[in-house]
DNA sequence: CATGAATGAGACTTCATTCAT
DNA sequence: TATGAATGAAGTCTCATTCAT
């Protein structure tokens, strides 16, 4: 069955070449300037031969975000690793969030589509994607409630989701508003960042 | 000059009657899929007319984003009318806010789509209705360090800029989530608009 | 009968006062971004008004093409006065034109545009122009000829003709490949004007 | 390779069929009133095929355009083949000229075009057509000069220059002019361009 | 006479998707 | 599987002219 391996192993090729092509061209002009025939010419394929691996535009899409996301989600990971208290950990995430978010904006960028443009449809994948940073965060959070380490007023998963829904809308304000508030308001990103990590902390703690 | 004035009426009834039309559109078929043909038909003009009053498209949204951000203001005005507390009142306005964009998700959108989409450009008229929401808020924050009510180490402005970025990003997320949040997660909108707050006062308060 | 005289005044004036507008215009952005917007604003009169004075925006280009013709009427017969010879006086002619092009292009532009584009009507009107033009070079031609200065195989209404047609020509090629000439060619608008003159002169002699 | 060079056939097949479907419409309505809806028509093909094979409604003007100076070429190179004196060829171009323009007025108004309008862009390609034409005048102009024929004042690459400036002028005088000449002044086009060959004649030689 | 709002036919261009080979 | 030519609907914007007041 030496074949059929081959055979699978370059279409999957084919299938990362693809999303990388596409990431690339959305680099370089932007999630809403991606186009098929870009990416036919990026990957020097047939545009007929995208549609054997993506049923559409949208698919290589919601690929790219699910990628972005399980990305985030090993930065979650990373940055909790070596931290015992769970609040710590919490910490940890929001400004793995933000630095993630910086560093890579374009994936901040079809991470947040989702969240935002409800003309996409989410399919049961981007779900799953997006289930699994959530429940690694609510992991953390129910173990700060176990621990008596949480406001007693606050629901884990309520919480979690509470999370997720700031970190975004931070996350955007940071880099919508970010430069209007260097330029005019003399505080930097790391300033309003810091803002928002002390109410953070105040308002989850115990 | 009775005519004159009339005739001013007028032109000011055709250019709500389009804004309306526009808005009814997107109502029914979401902001991203107003077109032109769609307002001409609904506001039985012909497209070029339609030119007469709006320079572009583009300012058609601008118009209804503007018009969106004035009545929040005036929803944050009455809100926080009967309340002398300031964080009792910036609580007020949270809670507001979350009742707008329920009530007129639409008009949430409008105003999130500037928050989110780098696309658009942002005029002056634009900036300027940002900056009476903001100012607005931010007035009611530095009455709360005033007061020794803020969390000391919450710069007001700063916090006021958090907030906005906070509250954009809960609306979308009960927006965009809401319903699985319900449907699986046991727990309604209200709940976790709840939890959020008691972070939130949590958070800023002393 | 005070009355009416001053109201046909007054029509002349804004009959003016539109053409004065179309030329400002078109001086500032080209003989082909001319608009009835753009006139109207300029006079500060109704667009409906404008076609009380001319029936059409070609008419409006119809009459400042007369007036370029007669503009460049007095610039042949005062570059003629004090010559004699009518050989000179035919070489005083083609270097009025191309004097006259230089400093007013757009004049140029506006007798031109009849002579190339004939999507454009010729009125009866422009015909006369014309004539009147082409009539005062013929009566020089004639003067030469029966001077037995013209070389003798010269009609001279026919060589007027000619003499029109390669002013023209010339006048064209200097305004579009002058540039061209001068940067790469090593040799200036003016030396092919006297390349040209010189070959002009042979060619019209005994 | 049989099918891929049949494909490139048919490729080349439906790119002339676009621009034999331009040039029809434009024989039929005038250059200015090409647009891309009829071409669509004319070809039966859909509007969007149209841009696969041309980037723009203005780079099918500028292949046509191509074409007939290269088709100019070719006439000049034809009309000069069995002369032997640079002069005589100098003439025989110029009757060229006159026929080609006489017996494809479209053809010449193309070529004409990018002599006058400047609004339209001059591409590397425009250029060269252009430079072809004028370096194989001027290759016999030099050899004119070469051999004494040409009037002693007379730099050969101006005079080149002149000489196009003359026949493009020349041939619009004929063709907008050409009705009146006949009709009301007795004379023909081929008295006039006889007259023009006679001044050109004797304007260049020694 | 004067107004200026309204018209509506165009014009160009883009692009996701299909389908015959 | 792979190709890539073809599709055609959709979309924005312009502007000379008309006509009711």
């Amino acid at each position: 069955m030496a074949i059929e391996e081959r055979k699978l192993k370059e279409k999957l090729q084919r299938y990362n070449a693809i999303l990388d092509a596409a990431e690339k061209i959305m680099k370089a002009s932007g999630v809403y300037n991606l186009n098929m025939d870009l990416v036919a010419k990026e990957t020097e394929l047939a545009k007929g031969t995208l549609y054997l691996y993506f049923k559409s535009k949208e698919e290589i899409l919601a690929a790219l975000s699910i990628k972005s996301r399980n990305l985030l989600l090993t930065h979650f990971e990373k940055s909790t690793l070596n931290i015992d208290n769970p609040i710590e950990q919490l910490k940890a995430i929001a400004f793995a969030s933000f630095n993630f978010f910086k560093k890579y904006p374009f994936y901040f960028e079809l991470i947040a589509i989702y969240e935002v443009n409800n003309k996409l449809e989410e399919t049961a994948e981007i779900q799953k994607s997006i289930n699994k940073l959530i429940n690694f965060v609510n992991g953390i959070t129910i173990k700060a409630k176990e621990k008596g380490l949480l406001n007693i007023d606050l629901d884990p998963i309520q919480y979690t989701f509470c999370l997720w829904g700031m970190l975004i809308g931070m996350s955007q304000l940071v880099k919508v508003r970010g430069a209007v508030m260097e330029d005019y308001l003399g505080f930097t990103e790391k300033d309003i960042i810091n803002t928002f990590m002390i109410q953070l902390e105040m308002g989850m703690k115990k």
